[in-house]
DNA sequence: GAAGAATAACACCGAATGCTGTTAAATGCA
DNA sequence: TGCATTTAACAGCATTCGGTGTTATTCTTC
């Protein structure tokens, strides 16, 4: 195991994450030591990632949350795979057409996206994720429909049954979405809440486009979402499985993998 | 005229709005000598100025935008009369019990208020205000439900048919709104949009109260919004004209006048 | 085409912010 | 009670960011 001296906050905490969920326990000395800090700083660490429900604080280290086994947070998953959803994002590009309307959902993958329909003329965007709306909300040339409901502070979205009704409401070119895990035919999610959402957003749509990078292929999670049947179209990137990708084919659904850019710089 | 040297952007651009609200035009170079700055900084203000709409640039200067003589855009709006809403919000909070359920509408008075709910438990928050969300979004004991609709840059909140249903479709304890304008047994608003949200909001809400500053009062705008009656409660500043008051209380409505605190520091 | 005006690009400065460690006080546990 | 852990408060440091000016280039207008 190679030295973790001199990892930004960022790294640190990724790496804490990765650690409490492995060996389902750590100790503050333990980690001051392996990163070369002072307690105080793992402290905060540990406060912060259990602010954000990834562990939980016990006298003298932490312990693994059970809930987020599988599914991290937010901020976390941000910084996991974002080359592949760049490159995703880019594809999807090429299905949005100005003057339509697009329902985004909550997911990094698509916020990834979001930023990239900056240039796109008289879009209107429908979405539940406040992120997608911080990105968006300043564009003219973007007519920004907002979903209402109860706000979720874990996903940083609305959900709920207002917001199912509101969803039902309306109607769009096309969806652009993304899951947690893809395999056996279906799209899942965890959460019941965001499950229900997405579902409506389903029907609200008329083309849908899954956006999945290959880390989610081949895994389950709690909720089925949606059997991948429903989709026009699945797109993921090229360090997919190729099995994997097969299987979806052979349901009939049209898959894009698309190859993943140069990066530039380190 | 004192000098207007030395002034932080923030005083510049107000001034410069005054001035070409005044004026109806101003010269890029009268404001660069005027301000001691260079033209280029002017160039900049006036960016951000037309882009919020109160002004337009034309070669050499700016004029003033017609639909803006009355209701200013809500960065200028934030900046008046501070001392007064804080007061009024401040006195406002009397009125919330933890474990209620209250409307917040679209102004700045209200953000004020916003601000101080912090502090309560187990408060729902139903809100049509992007930044009231921004205030409020992190709080884990507050739930916040927020009302979706068509986004209107221009006012920083969403607005609707969608909305207006959204609204219907709840319920709250008290309702705490602001207006542009307060005269004649009647609070006013120029916007038709708003109106009628604000509207839709009144009838979901069993208690309203209205928060305005005694600039408001005596003053009227291009559509009556709602008879006074409607409210249960007036909360003003003691800057307040006492003959308007007494007008307001002729109504049989309650209003009640709070001091300004006194400012420890300029 | 020339002069004035607007914009773009770059660099600078100061303020604000984020991250860290130290120290001291408070708290929890045996 | 005594020790270890945790928390709070403060200070230092580096980085970022906002606001500004300068210069060079492009655009208007006559």
């Amino acid at each position: 195991m190679t030295s973790f001296i001199g990892s930004s906050q960022a790294e640190r905490q990724n790496l804490i994450t990765e650690l409490v969920l492995k060996n389902t326990s750590v100790s503050i000395q333990e980690l001051a030591e392996m990163f070369q800090v002072s307690a105080m700083t793992i402290h905060r660490d540990l406060d912060e990632l259990e602010q954000q429900g990834i562990l939980r604080k016990v006298r003298g280290g932490a312990t693994a949350q059970r809930t987020y086994l599988f599914e991290s947070h937010l901020t976390y998953r941000m910084n996991a795979c974002q080359e592949e959803k760049e490159a995703i994002a880019q594809a999807a590009l090429a299905y949005v057409e100005p003057g339509e309307a697009v329902i985004l959902d909550d997911s990094t993958t698509i916020l990834t996206f979001a930023k990239k329909l900056v240039d796109i003329s008289h879009l209107t965007v429908i979405t539940n994720f406040f992120s997608n709306i911080e990105v968006l909300r300043g564009l003219r040339q973007i007519n920004l429909i907002w979903l209402g409901g109860d706000y979720l502070f874990r996903y940083n979205a609305v959900v709920g049954d207002l917001c199912e009704a509101m969803i039902r409401s309306v109607r769009a070119n096309t969806l652009f979405m993304s899951s947690s895990a893809v395999s056996q035919g279906y799209a899942f999610h965890q959460e019941e809440m965001i499950v229900r959402v997405k579902r409506a957003m389903i029907e609200s749509a008329s083309r849908r486009i899954l956006m999945v990078d290959h880390t989610k292929l081949g895994k389950q999670a709690l909720r089925q979402l949606a059997p991948l049947t429903m989709f026009d179209l699945v797109i993921v990137d090229s360090l997919s499985d190729p099995d994997q990708v097969e299987k979806i084919r052979d349901l009939g659904v049209k898959v894009e993998v698309v190859p993943l850019v140069k990066r530039g710089k380190v």
